[in-house]
DNA sequence: AACACTATTAGACCATAGTCTAGATTGATA
DNA sequence: TATCAATCTAGACTATGGTCTAATAGTGTT
């Protein structure tokens, strides 16, 4: 008796991937989570999650930064990344920070089944065009991670903006917060990243492609 | 009768080049540069030089400035690039920026004087090991790349401590100049790269990997 | 030599960034 | 319910960043 959780804000997918599970696992009990709020809320909630479907592009989730959270929060828990891209150098990045699978939305449901099976069995799973380079990730890149996985959803959204090269001033209006409290996250920002200046927060950003 | 220009910021690889080119061109004639502003001024002196050798880390060059900078100033001069490292996105992105070729260091002379001759005639010469993905500079990067070759090589140094994280007050210290000047030089910065903070500033640099 | 042009320099001034302190809200726990 | 911890919020204050104006020095041109 299985149990999934799909992350996904596209309702249409959910719905889809959940009739292509449906014909090759019995007893198999879904899940649903729309943005990473909830997604961390369902976690929390439900303790028996034997895998997590996870989308990339989230609300809230900007690309990496979801993985990240998921994988601090619940190391044991085992992570398959759903995402319309395919890029190398994401694949990469995605399974050096945890993810035990990356399955391209594109791919037939007879072959997402099988890939989640090899999943469900502890393997790693990626698209054969990207099984030659997974570059590994330098001990640095890990420790910036943890580092980023620290920061909260808000001063993640912050970061985010920052990487955008926005003022303070615009990333209040966006976050419909003053600019006060925006300047309190980026001190937060920084003490959490351990640097001084939004510049060396933007260089973190950059270097981890959140 | 042809006459190369070596850029290399090290005495003795500039005397082993020429000694391995020596005795492979018959009728050769050598010009010498040690740093950015040489190789200008040699280039501006010298209008018939064939070909010049250009090592990525030289100073006043940080990477690819100098080429960028070359390319602007003299599109029509055949540029090979000599550099310690072989890292493959370095390579497609001297390629991308216009270098007709991409010589290691660690080449033995056979085979520089090789790389040369196939660079003389017009074509193309890296490594065999970069030669399958010389991915394209997109436009954006062109254009990119073209706004940078506007700067002039102090507003670069400065450019490059920007890319450091370092404060105003810090680069004004490495510079020698007080703080006043390196803030008319990042003003200046802006102008150029048609940006209006130093964040942005940044991840243009950081997009250039320069 | 006189000229225009540009890089470099810097001071005065204003805008933005960043710190410190602190109240309000939420969620987990006893 | 009471309480603790963490997050989000924001005001007051200081430091840093960025613009405008302008002087100086070098470069190439006529």
């Amino acid at each position: 008796m299985a149990k999934f959780l799909i992350a996904d804000d596209h309702p249409l997918f959910r719905e889809a991937l959940q009739g292509a599970l449906a014909n090759h696992f019995s007893e198999l009990t879904l899940r649903e989570a729309e943005d990473l709020d909830s997604t961390l809320s369902a976690l929390n909630n439900d303790d028996d999650v034997d895998l997590l479907l996870l989308d990339l592009h989230m609300p809230g989730s900007g690309d990496l930064y979801g993985l990240i959270r998921v994988r601090e929060d619940y190391p044991l828990l085992p992570v398959a990344i759903i995402s319309g891209s395919e890029d190398s150098s994401i694949v990469a990045k995605c399974i050096g920070f945890g993810a035990l699978g990356f399955i391209p939305k594109s791919l037939p449901s007879a072959e997402i089944a099988e890939a989640i099976d090899t999943i469900l069995q502890g393997d790693t799973w990626v698209p054969k065009e990207n099984r030659e380079r997974l570059d590994v990730i330098s001990d640095e890149d890990q420790q910036l991670a943890q580092k980023v996985s620290e920061l909260t959803p808000q001063q993640y959204r912050v970061l985010h903006f920052l990487h955008e090269g926005l003022l303070n001033k615009q990333i209040a209006y966006q976050l419909g917060i003053t600019e006060a409290t925006v300047k309190a996250h980026i001190t937060a920002i920084f003490r959490k990243l351990g640097v001084y200046s939004r510049t060396q927060a933007v260089l973190v950003a950059e270097r981890l492609q959140l």
